[in-house]
DNA sequence: TTGTAGGCGTTATCAT
DNA sequence: ATGATAACGCCTACAA
């Protein structure tokens, strides 16, 4: 009553195992009749391939792991999600893999684990797939690899952060129109490059319209929630306040709603807040935050989907740009 | 410049390959010195059993999975969060499994993903783990398993939701306390043994106080946003309006707060809310979202553990109880 | 304490 | 189009 083999399924077809196999991986030289026979008795003991005894034969395995740094904990659902829809169907399953600690844990961690599971392929998010040791490390290991939010590096197969600094300039564009004169930003991490880039945007904003861009204008974060409550309250407290606040991503924007609430600053009337990702606190918040949509799950799908087909012509990777999703969060300037 | 195989160690050292093979499973008959030589060949080599091979022979593998069904992406990443924290440090991978579309989909699905990995393990999570034929599944699989959040069975193994109806009588005993009388509830799905405790908690606690229990002051749910904002809409219509608001989930409570922010009603002073599951959306809503937390990384923690390292002696899996977190979407009666 | 022979279930090579 | 034989890299059983 253990599992049927191949061997089993040889014996009843009265064919060699290697026939057997040829069914299995869908031979083209194969005479209608003995697939059909073969096939029937598969079909009769229930037989399924061995995994096991395929990755070892075949020397890979179906396994698609997803890389991340704990800094990445607002990017991972999506991610995950899109990873997931890409490989659905498909023989692949998706393994996640987060790395905490120091840097060269982070690399020893990861080393650790690619050698373990040896994975097929590796889908490294930022700030992972911004640092080279990663990236060398993943080949060193003769692992497919994509990057994914990195700074563009012409490499064919990754997918970088693009169009981050044109959309930030845009929602900021967008809130000067609105009269707001005095707009703070609530920054990313440094050493992200799609952090830098929005900052740049907002800069770029900033210059065009010749408004004022005082130190006091810019809080420092981490995309975390903390640090944009942090933010918020710094921000708040200045004098003449903001009348606009953008937070590089939609935590730090929940966190400067919060600091608000605090003191009693009702929004948008009095002030308005512009998140950034869409992530899916966004839309939950009140009032429904507006933010600039980055396409993760989309980029993420397609990144996987290069990895398991990679002969599939695929959407160019920069062709995923980065939009502005209006809600309530922001109003006309005040007075 | 392939990677070096056991045979390649053996010979280097002057062994056997099963005395490398001992060295690497740390088998205690050996002696030092044989293993320090062997050991250093390896160190040299830089030589990793492959895992594939090691899978084969041990006819097993080292992948935890995690099933789950759509409706449980609510519990996803802290469950998640769980595993992880569980098999840190040692050779098991997580890989994640989403099932979706009908009943049976779902279970030809996850069969496939079984039959195409054969994890070690399968951590259920609800619906899911109260499926029987979901259950059978895996045990015909031949797979180790462990349900979360299902109805307790008296399995040993099993991780149960527990105390949730005790927990909703006592935040709606709470409520009451602080002077409100009528008090809706968004439900859950039915189908969740977790949501038809807490609505039965809810039931015990209007009962305990004789309190008003019109079928108007109950809102069918999912545990979704959406299903919350609509429930909310609805309470909110009925006069005399409810005081306060007991949601079965964060989400949902989330929506109940949007309800309450279209019509102008101020959370807390006009309309008190209270979620469930103190998931990462509750401390980011404003105000600040009073619910219920339940340990669902702990119990995925131990669950995970429980697959990984059988031996070891458990925390007993009814341990995980659930608690008030007291935060600021409630106050006292109006009027 | 160590080695030998054989098996795990599949695929690849190279005949036929 | 099909089959015999040898990998793939490790582990178990048993012998020494």
């Amino acid at each position: 009553m253990a599992k049927p083999t191949i061997n089993d399924v040889a014996r009843l077809a009265g064919v060699s195992k290697k026939t057997v196999s040829r069914v299995i991986n869908h031979s083209p030289l194969l005479s209608q009749a003995t697939r059909e026979k073969v096939e029937k008795v598969i079909a009769e003991l229930g037989y399924v391939p061995d995994p096991q005894a395929r990755a070892l034969a075949l020397r890979r395995n179906f396994l698609i792991a997803l890389a991340y740094d704990e800094a990445a904990d607002f990017m991972l659902p999506p991610a995950q999600e899109g990873v997931l829809e890409a490989i659905r169907g498909t023989e692949f399953a998706l393994t996640v893999h987060p790395a905490s600690g120091s840097p060269s844990e982070v690399e020893s961690e990861l080393r650790r684990f690619l050698e373990a599971q040896r994975p097929f392929g590796v889908l490294l998010l930022p700030p992972l797939s911004e640092r080279e040791n990663i990236v060398d490390l993943c080949r060193e290991m003769g692992c497919n690899y994509v990057r994914l939010g990195a700074e563009p590096t012409g490499q064919e197969r990754d997918f970088p952060a693009s169009g981050d600094r044109a959309a930030t300039a845009k929602v900021v564009g967008e809130l000067i129109a609105q009269g707001h004169e005095r707009i703070g930003l609530v920054a990313g991490p440094e050493d992200l490059y799609s952090a830098r880039e929005r900052e740049l945007g907002y800069l770029d904003a900033i210059a065009d319209h010749d408004l004022d861009r005082g130190p006091s204008l810019i809080a420092p974060g981490d995309y975390s929630f903390e640090s944009g409550l942090a933010a918020g309250r710094l921000l708040l407290e200045v004098s003449p306040r903001p009348t606009a606040i953008l937070a590089c991503s939609d935590e730090m924007a929940a966190g400067v709603l919060h600091a608000a609430g605090e003191l009693g600053i009702a929004v948008p009337d009095k002030l308005s807040i512009v998140g950034y990702g869409d992530t899916a606190i966004a839309a939950r918040l009140w009032p429904p935050l507006t933010t600039v949509r980055v396409p993760t799950a989309e980029m993420a799908k397609a990144a996987a989907r290069s990895l398991v087909q990679p002969d599939l012509a695929e959407l160019s990777p920069s062709g995923f740009l980065p939009v502005i999703v209006e809600r309530s969060s922001v109003a006309r300037a005040p007075g």
